[in-house]
RNA sequence: UGGGGUGUAGCCAAGUGGUAAGGCACGGGACUUUGACUCCCGCAUUCGUAGGUUCAAAUCCUGCCACCCCAG
């Protein structure tokens, strides 16, 4: 009998995955990983979420066990997450979370109890294509998790399996329902991986010294003042405090100047600062080797669950640059570009720049 | 201290006798394994203030206060 160890995260996905790779078989495990010490900023949820995994599995009928990857998680996902905000961009923890956490430590510690794969209840599949691994998109289009895991490698993919790619999360729901676990009906989890949902500017509060300046139009117009520039993104709308002024329609963030420590504000959803037409990268993580071609053409997604958008794709010397077939909102210097081919999920990098 | 104007929620702003529009901001929720966006709900028993007229006033009258502008 083959054995996995399955991520628990205390949610309905990664139990029933468990509880279907028992059925197919598996000789399944059940580890919580404990990556935060949510001790010190009060909330308690990981504590919880254990109850759960440890509900889970006596009822699945599985054997759980806790592993702890804290100084892991700070190392390599946290401190870079706050150097990002720090240079004044917005990054994607979770996308690094996966890269170095759940597919590398936590496939690590796999490895070294002999067990030869592990399994997380993400939605996404990895098939076996000519000698290939590829990451697909999941059945469920609406769940899709391939942009978080776009910074894999194939290798990584091998020895992976995702229980999910297959179902829809209604299905999911129900077989909990039906298995009568007891997180059939909870929540699904937002906010950063394993910290969970914060007010994000007290968070973030914590950990950086926050510098107010002005705000300004990009034509120079004093509006007002800002709290922080760490605290906004492109495109961001609340927070601003703006009220009252010009032709009464919403304003938002448009750019960040770190040098003078002034934060850009336009007004209207659709203001052309908002659009821009290509994005740079430095450097791109191709999932399955990269093409052959210098200048392709496929489909990108620059934010979790924002529909294929049409680009060009150039490889440079230096880098990528990806240009967009229509111009598109607030895409953000931080986050990642992923690239698919119809289901096929070639990969991501970080945006470095965006060009208007 | 002569003349003119304005004072409606945090901001902008409708409403000139019939019992407080709307927008922005803000708060809450939905959506969501980042940050955002979006959507939904909420948000002045009260109209600078004190009286008066009226069945009824933010709307009419009078006093006072504040601010603005032009004169000086």
């Amino acid at each position: 009998m083959e054995r996995v160890i399955v991520g628990m995260s205390g949610g309905v996905d990664s139990a029933v995955s468990a509880y279907l790779l028992k059925q197919q078989g598996y000789d399944v495990v059940g580890v919580f990983m404990k990556n935060w010490d949510d001790k010190k900023d009060g909330q308690c949820t990981a504590a919880e979420d254990f109850d759960d995994v440890r509900s889970v599995c006596n009822a699945i009928g599985i054997p759980y066990y806790t592993v702890n990857f804290e100084k892991e998680y700070w190392e390599r996902v946290f401190s870079y997450f706050l150097k990002e905000y720090q240079n004044g961009r917005t990054p994607n923890p979770d996308v690094l979370c996966n890269q170095e956490i759940k597919f590398s430590a936590f496939w690590d510690f796999a490895h070294k109890t002999g067990t030869r794969y592990i399994a997380t209840g993400h939605y996404a599949k990895a098939e076996n294509v000519n000698g290939k691994v590829l990451l697909k998109k999941a059945a469920d289009q609406s769940k899709d998790q391939t942009y978080f895991l776009c910074m894999l490698k194939m290798e990584q993919l091998e020895n992976v399996l995702f229980p999910l790619g297959d179902m829809q999360k209604s299905e999911v729901r129900k077989i909990a329902e039906e298995q009568g676990l007891a997180v059939a009906r909870k929540k699904d989890s937002t906010g950063i991986c394993f910290i969970g949902e914060r007010k994000f500017k007290e968070f973030l509060k914590n950990y950086l010294p926050a510098r107010p300046g002005e705000m300004r139009t990009l034509s120079g117009e004093y509006i007002g003042q800002h709290d922080g520039l760490m605290y906004y993104t492109l495109g961001q709308r609340r927070g601003l405090d703006i009220g009252g002024r010009g032709t009464g329609e919403r304003w938002f963030v448009v750019k960040k100047d770190m040098d003078q420590n002034i934060l850009y504000v336009e007004q209207g959803a659709n203001h052309p600062a908002l659009y821009s037409r290509a994005l740079w990268m430095r450097a791109f993580n191709f999932i399955s080797g990269a093409p052959g071609a210098k200048q392709f053409e496929c489909g990108a997604k620059f934010r979790y669950r924002q529909p294929d958008q049409q680009v060009n794709v150039s490889v440079k010397e230096d880098g990528y640059l990806v240009e967009f077939a229509q111009k598109q909102r607030a895409v953000t210097p931080g986050q990642y570009c992923v690239l698919y081919d119809g289901d096929i999920c070639l990969g991501g990098g970080v945006i470095e720049d965006v060009l208007f």
